[in-house]
DNA sequence: AAGTTCAACTAACAATCGTTAGTTTTGTTT
DNA sequence: AAACAAAACTAACGATTGTTAGTTGAACTT
């Protein structure tokens, strides 16, 4: 049905998009990476655009998913953040290719795929926000303009992928934790 | 010499590049944001490259420059970390849409200027790992791996940009007193 | 053995790309 | 008014882009 070539595709894609960029890689250059010539790719993609979309939207409802859940727990706020950064840092390690694309290429996305997945974004950030006001209501965070605080960890957060794998990777565990450390409690 | 017009393109690609990229914007669309035929661009640059590469090195070195002078004054490495906070969001603010393109087409760059990109790169990342280490060393900082704290709060800083302008333009002294208590002291 | 499906292929398309050559217009200097 | 330089133009180039059409061979199913 979903057939391995077409995950075969969309895995090599994801790695090149990685490389260069969507725009800088072309459909011959998939082919090339899969040993096989350009016009056999559409017997399994409908075309380049449904790569990417797939591509990022199999991440995106990932990343949705795990925080819907978080935001329906009962549980503190700071619990809460301490959870979405451990998700993060999994779903990074996870899916370290494909996060690339999605933090980078999200624009070229087309009609319905593009409206999605800025949907998305925008559901994720709301639910964020929520819980730090909600932190900051109940006087466990400070009380600090919320947007500078969401904003700050979560650019942390997204660029993660860019120097997990630069930096001889640490022990998952302890970059959690050392994340939270500094996320929550700041350097000093 | 240097004539306003080419300053002019400059300017109008890196709104374009900013929008939707460096590979996704022609020659074309550049022109004709700037009222005339793609051909006429070429009095006044030699090439697409070269749009590109002066636009990044304008405001890396900005950012060099910055930092060596940051890191060669005598002040404590707190101080310091402050200063470059401050001097991240003055630039952020100054030259709001180049940085776009440093962030995202850097890659696109060709030949020495990429290379001298990438080494500016190093070594403003050096100079700043180099702080962080004092700072532990003398106790200032908690003792944590210095990568961490590095990547938390740079890559905070380099995606300013993003939510610069989304969010309804803060005071700037605000947001940079905001941003230092934020990364230094944490949330809690 | 015959028929069918699947996944590869070759060849080509229209469009667009960055760039060059040669020409015309514009505005300034003599 | 004549001469000149700067900056725009038209037209075209070779290359590359995503994609389609039509074909071929191999692997199953009957």
């Amino acid at each position: 049905m979903n057939s391995t070539r077409k995950q075969e595709i969309i895995n090599i894609a994801s790695r090149l998009f990685k490389e260069r960029g969507y725009n800088a890689v072309s459909m011959r250059d998939i082919a090339q990476a899969m040993d096989m010539k350009a016009a056999s790719l559409y017997n399994h993609i409908s075309g380049k655009q449904e790569i990417l979309a797939t591509l990022i939207l199999e991440v995106a409802e990932e990343f949705t998913e795990k925080m819907n859940s978080i935001a329906s727990e009962t549980s503190t706020p700071l619990q809460k953040i301490k959870k979405v950064i451990e998700v993060h840092i999994d779903i990074t390690v996870n899916f370290s290719e494909h996060i690339a694309t999605l933090n980078n290429d999200w624009i070229h996305l087309e009609g319905t795929s593009l409206k999605r997945v800025v949907k998305m974004r925008e559901d994720y950030e709301d639910n964020f926000r929520n819980i730090i006001k909600q932190g900051i209501s109940e006087k466990q965070i400070k009380s600090q303009h919320p947007e500078v605080i969401l904003f700050s960890i979560l650019s942390t957060l997204r660029t993660l992928y860019l120097w997990n794998e630069k930096r001889g990777k640490m022990d998952v565990n302890v970059l959690k934790k050392d994340m939270v450390s500094v996320l929550l409690n700041g350097i000093v």
